[in-house]
DNA sequence: CGCGAGCTTGACGTTGTTCAACTAGAGTGG
DNA sequence: CCACTCTAGTTGAACAACGTCAAGCTCGCG
């Protein structure tokens, strides 16, 4: 892990919330004290159970947030792409993180001290709407989840998870970056019912893989698979 | 379901945290307009998918959080007892409920309108801060419940349940308000696996079953039981 | 060329749901 | 006051779904 204080967010390419905020209640976005860190691959951005000290903000590349669960099982809840918050969970007066983050290929965050943070969102009602927003949609996706793990088999599950990535990746053909035991994590199967279940959609004709490249050649099907579990 | 508008805060017995920020901005409660409704046990109090407009706040009697999943199978997430919000979790701006609350006895509840609740909130920090700290309360409980369903199996999940009840009744004697089937409901198995381990753990001399009522006779042991999974 | 990580496949055993039958107790009407 | 019915709870047995173990494969890289 890399750190460069003091980021001029003038040169940064996204005008992220926490920015545009600051812009409008007229504060010089230096008082941000904005800092990026680099993480290389599969580098811890946040642990679970660590304190909560700074509001992370996705840059580049692309990230993981899981929960660590016993024997060391994980379950990945989503994938953070651009521009979007790591932590939003728990920024909101959590003492520590309910869960980890690790960088997925080499990422870039932008961090900015919870106390800045909170002295922002209490001057502009805006910013602190767009942050429950984003907040809701990330509970959503988790209650979702629950339903998921608990009441589909292992064919929806899998299903799910593939639909999520060609959203993420916003395309119907697409290169994931998660390896088979992601895909597991991701989906709450096992890392070999997985790989099964690849090959059976694949001689289903229903998507065709070839190593991490996945592409849904019939996404009716895929989404009934989803919808019936 | 029966309501009576505007009630006197002065005459309500809770304090809730509502009235105490209003008090501390020095606004009349009155302006609130909180209004109180009587549920009959099995009632909805909210459903999923429809639209919220009002913080609730539990006055007396207690209610289940629940996710309505597939095939009428449903999951509970926790329950509510008096002095807790309802919809807390969708109550930031999420345009609808992401899961129904139904009364489990004669349960009065207190109504204050989202954007009431919104004004409050940007005029006093403090009160804003309480209400993300029971948030996050609520999604650590969540992101547990997401563990336990996937990761452990029935038994330790049966044991969850009991100490959590235990917790919410305070006490290791407490008669549930749940049938047999909720109580699977609430532990993410069947009826019929709920009631085996009832009696396993009567059998194993862990707790003592009449009905409802249970008591807790070897907390250790049953907290060893959730942690092992 | 050989090694290792990631991937794949088969066989097997455990876990937990489901179906079905049965019991106990509460409420109802003759 | 006794059948009856209805609901909640209980128990057993069969079956399907998944995870786990074990072995083999592939491909990139030293």
């Amino acid at each position: 892990m890399r750190i460069s204080k003091n980021i001029d967010c003038k040169n940064c390419e996204l005008k992220c919330d926490i920015y545009t905020a600051s812009i409008e209640i007229d504060e010089d976005p230096v008082k941000l004290k904005p800092t990026y860190a680099y993480y290389s691959k599969n580098e811890y951005i946040s642990k679970q159970g660590t304190n909560v000290s700074h509001a992370i903000f996705l840059i580049n590349g692309s990230a993981k947030i899981f929960i660590e669960g016993l024997n060391n099982k994980n379950i990945i809840l989503y994938l953070m792409t651009p521009n979007t918050y790591i932590g939003l969970l728990s920024f909101f007066e959590t003492p520590y993180y309910l869960y980890s983050v690790k960088a997925m290929e080499d990422t870039t965050i932008c961090m900015v001290e919870i106390e800045v943070l909170k002295s922002l969102y209490l001057k502009n009602h805006d910013f602190l709407l767009k942050l429950n927003k984003a907040f809701g949609k990330s509970v959503a996706q988790i209650l979702n989840k629950i339903i998921t793990l608990n009441q589909k088999h292992i064919r929806g599950r899998i299903a799910d998870s593939l639909l999520y990535l060609s959203q993420i990746y916003g395309s119907d053909y697409f290169e994931m970056k998660l390896s088979r035991k992601e895909l597991g994590e991701l989906s709450g199967v096992s890392e070999e019912n997985a790989v099964r279940l690849l090959t059976e959609f694949k001689n289903d004709n229903i998507i065709d893989v070839k190593g991490r490249k996945i592409n849904i050649k019939d996404r009716h099907l895929l989404t009934q698979i989803s919808n019936l579990g």
